[in-house]
DNA sequence: TTAGATATTAGTAATGATTCCTGTTACTAA
DNA sequence: TTAGTAACAGGAATCATTACTAATATCTAA
């Protein structure tokens, strides 16, 4: 994280240091509240916003990523590439392997024991007109 | 609609008929303000809570699409299945045809002049304890 | 080391999408 | 028709997230 931060001209404080790594050790996918929750007892004085701001910052670094839901978001410090089920009922995310992917193989939820009742893929990059106005 | 809506109890109103029908004509994937806009021509005096009601409503009976982001909600009327791509420029929601995701062939999307930066992947279902308490 | 230069922070206010509340309106079934 | 009630309009409330600002901590170069 260090080297990355100060590559880009940004500091290493002990604020985003203990961020990332109590996410790091959290598999719950954790919202930003519940992050502010976890780290006051390392740092007492921390503000919301410090935890939203950081949290953004080590994520435009590619250090952690963001799972985007409609009401709320919630941070994976896992890099490894997978996805996520979240449960309609109880709003848990849990993990599932890549290999999912693979012609969607929902057999592997149903073992796992899942019940899949829909899923969403989105793409993002850049439209024909913003490539050229490349901003 | 009309249909659906009595099976299951809930009324015919004119508010829900227009909703549906303009959303239906338009191809931007608006929010629900737009859709607020698009729609005070016809009902000068529709609220933006009805508007926002009566999405959930439609939405519920499978009679639209809602697209969680995270700043904002949009909502699509097109019921055939297809994926979207979002310009992380200039924000504009643009369909892909679901003929990608067999392998997911971004060669297409490429030959049609986007530029595929990222994707993801959102699974939703019941765990395995929500199976068994089944609300 | 140490002294700026300035990026970052804590605390709080502001924003904005979405939901909730309440008295009124208008579907629907009889 | 008309009674019963779902749905409505209008506005207030909620809540995640962002913006603002004076104070602080990190970094760099001497």
């Amino acid at each position: 994280m260090e080297q990355v931060l100060r590559k880009t001209g940004q500091r290493v404080t002990r604020q985003r240091q203990v961020l990332l790594t109590e996410l790091r050790k959290m598999e719950t996918h954790p919202t930003a509240k519940e992050i502010y929750e976890a780290v006051r007892c390392q740092l007492p004085k921390i503000s919301l916003g410090t935890v939203y701001r950081n949290l953004g910052v080590l994520e435009n670094l590619g250090l952690l990523r963001r799972l985007e839901y409609s009401d709320v978001s919630r941070y994976d410090g896992d890099l490894h590439r997978h996805f996520h089920l979240q449960c309609v009922n109880c709003n848990h995310v849990y993990d599932v392997d890549q290999s999912l992917i693979k012609n969607l193989n929902t057999d592997l939820l149903k073992s796992q024991g899942f019940e899949l009742l829909d899923y969403k893929l989105e793409f993002y990059g850049l439209c024909p007109s913003c490539q050229k106005t490349e901003s």
